[in-house]
This record gives structure tokens, C-alpha cells and sequence, in this order.
DNA sequence: CGCGTTCTTGACTAAAGAGTCCATAACGAC
DNA sequence: GTCGTTATGGACTCTTTAGTCAAGAACGCG
């Protein structure tokens, strides 16, 4: 047995990450990549490959993250908490957007449209973490009808893409420098807008 | 008066915006924007400088173009039109999306991301294009509100900001891969989920 | 028609970046 | 401690790319 990595390959990947979210992949040099970590080029090369190796695992890794999250915050709980589960998780994507704009941001809008196009590997994997995050509400949407918090004629699907589509549009919009507050408004405004159930008819009365 | 020029000025602002959308700023290299134009590169430095300036043509024509777009299609016309024209807006956004994933898009999600922090020029002018698509879409909602098709309860500067969330997400999600029909299926969802105006309490009534 | 001005062309320069290589250091096993 | 194996670091190469330049062509004007 020879000798062992002097680094942390996790933290590595997280330093390389940053890189690619900040200046995208082309964008990115394999030197400042290699200063900000304190490797040597040759330890890099050794342990990732090439540039385009080392995006795959970052990406991976991170789409990984993005859905495990999600899972994370949506999945596994009574029908009864689920509304307020979903609440919290649209919450927390506009926050983060918010907190770090420059920094954080969407992966798949930035490494992915650039390579997708070259790299149908990026191209399918950005696709199916769109899918895995669109079941995840789905199934967090049934469950909020299932007790009653949304009405049971909606569609999940078409909410839950819906809501996706805004999770993503958040991200987007904070991006291109819409302050905070405006985030944490759509995201209000993206739960008070989910059809309520029908009120009762016994409900339907004058005061 | 010399001699003038033998190309297009704006095909070749067309064309190297293709490019920058494409492969963003950092890939998209002179040489393909002059292979793809015919221009030398001599001509193409003459008439627009270097790179980043070229970059600034582009994107300030694009985002032009856009809030232009916009404009055209909301603005100016009956309140009664109102809703039917948000509606058309959006399925407009969601349709041209669909159709040609990997050309358009967001140059709002792509150079920005990645000059922005750069070039705060761009950045500025990102969050003044998001801010004039968002005065548009908050004046439709207050004629939509005028004429009742959306409940004068709602904020209409909240319906705005998700709204434009939603439209900049199904870019995103239309870029990562998701299938049109979903696309055109967020649209719909995003209209029927606007607050309709509560009933008068005398159409409260049981049949 | 000829003149001056500006465009055009493509070869050229200079710099930056991806990826390589080798001498050396560090570790584990015995 | 010694040996074999593997990481390390940085100098090195080779390719790509932004940007320049000078000679020549094209145009408008008088």
C-alpha cells in the first residue's frame, strides 16, 4: 500500500464547484483551480483527469446534493405536515438564492447550457435531476390533497411543474439581481397561489 | 465619404449572439463569430472592438429585444383584453422555448452569470431588464384587476414577481431538458392558478 | 479618371491555458 | 530500516485564442 492523498478530495470538489458556478465551465481555469486548492496541477491530473472529468464529478456530486435536499426537506412525514413541508422548502431555495447570489445559483442553467449541447451526458443527467425534483413534489403534493390543503381537482402534475418552475425561476431572477425581499415575495405568493380546496357549501353563508 | 461598409451590421450581431448563447461568453471564441459571419477579423475589430464590447451590443440589443417583445404584447389595449393577452404573453414564452431549447434561451442566465460579477455594467443592466418586464406584467395584472379577471385582493406587484419567476423558470427548466408539453403545461397552470375574483355572495347558492 | 479615405484580408504576435513529465518526497509493509 | 509504490510540485510543451498590422482593394467625390 503506497502512499496515501494529502487532500481532501470532498473539499477539493467543493473549491472546484465554486469555480465553475462562478465563471461557468469554459470560464474556468484549471490554474485557479489548483491555486485555490494549493495542489500541484500534477496532483489534480492525477486524481480527477482532465478538465472535463473533473466537471462530471462536480456535477454529479452536486445534482446529487440538489435532489438529496430536496428529498431531505419533502420526503418522509405525516399528510398533515405536508403543506407546511412544502412551504419550508420553497422558503429555503429562495432564501439561499438570496443569500449568496453570486456565489450559489443553478448549475444546470450555467455549466449545463454550455455543455449540454457537446456533452450529452450533462445533457440527460441535468434532465433527469428536473425529473427526480418534479417527483418529489409531486408526491408532497398529493399528500397536502390527501389531508385536504389542496384541492383535489388540481392537477399535481401541472403543480408540481408548475413549482418547479419557479423554484427555478427564483434562482434565475435572483441571479440577474432581483433583491431578496422580491425572492421571498414569490415564493409567498407561489404558495398562496395554490388552489385551496372548495370551501364547503355549508360554508357558503352570508353573516 | 469613404468607402462603406460590405456587411450587416445587426446580421452580424445576430449571429454572434447565436454564438454567446450557445456557448456563452468565455466559449465562444473571434474566430468562430468571424468563420460564421465571413468577416475577417480585421473588419470584425474595426466595427466593433473586442470582444467584450461586441458583447455589449449583443446583450444590450438582446435585452431590448426582449422587454420590446413584451411590450408589444402587453401593453396598449382594453382592459377587457387584459387576461388574454397575459395569457397569450405566456404561452408565447413557453411555446418559443419549446421550440429551439438549445438556441434561445437566457442570455440573462448565461453570459450574465458569468460576467456579472465582472462586469457590473451587465449586471446592472440584467436587473434593469428583469425590473421593465416586471413593470409590464404588473400593469396587465392591475388591468386584468380592473376589469375582474383577477381578485383586487391580491398584490399585484406579488403576482408580477412570480409571474416573471415563473416565465424565467420555464426557461430554465425548458433548458435542462424538460419536455415541451410540460412546458406549454406550466403555462396553463401558472394562468389557472391566478386569484379569480371571490364570487358575488349572490352566486352563493346551492343549485 | 484619379485621389483620399476607409474597409478588407490574412498572416502574424503575444499570451494564456490545458495537459505532461520527471525528479523527489512520503508513506505502508515487511 | 529498507524497499516498492504512489503522491507531489513545478517547470515544460503544445495548442488555442485574443488582438494587431500592413499591404491592397473598394468606394465616393470632384
Amino acid at each position: 500500500m503506497p502512499r496515501p492523498r494529502s487532500f481532501d478530495e470532498g473539499r477539493v470538489l467543493e473549491l472546484a464547484r465554486e469555480q465553475f458556478w462562478a465563471t461557468g465551465y469554459a470560464g474556468t481555469r484549471m490554474d485557479q483551480i489548483a491555486a485555490s486548492t494549493g495542489l500541484g496541477k500534477g496532483s489534480l491530473y492525477g486524481a480527477f483527469g482532465d478538465k472535463s472529468a473533473l466537471f462530471h464529478r462536480v456535477f454529479d456530486e452536486w445534482s446529487a446534493a440538489i435532489v438529496g435536499q430536496a428529498a431531505l426537506r419533502l420526503t418522509g412525514g405525516s399528510d398533515e405536515e405536508a403543506f407546511a413541508r412544502l412551504s419550508t422548502y420553497v422558503h429555503f431555495v429562495a432564501e439561499n438564492t438570496a443569500e449568496d447570489t453570486d456565489r450559489r445559483g443553478c448549475l444546470l442553467a450555467k455549466g449545463t447550457a454550455e455543455l449540454a449541447q457537446h456533452d450529452p451526458v450533462i445533457a440527460r443527467r441535468s434532465a433527469e435531476t428536473m425529473n427526480a425534483l418534479m417527483a418529489l413534489l409531486h408526491k408532497e403534493i398529493l399528500a397536502c390533497q390527501r389531508h385536504g390543503d389542496i384541492d383535489n381537482n388540481a392537477d399535481p402534475a401541472q403543480l408540481a411543474a408548475l413549482l418547479l418552475a419557479v423554484l427555478r425561476g427564483i434562482e434565475a431572477v435572483g441571479k440577474a439581481g432581483v433583491d431578496p425581499r422580491t425572492l421571498a415575495g414569490i415564493a409567498d405568493s407561489a404558495l398562496a397561489v395554490l388552489p385551496r380546496p372548495a370551501p364547503s357549501s355549508t360554508d357558503c353563508q352570508l353573516p
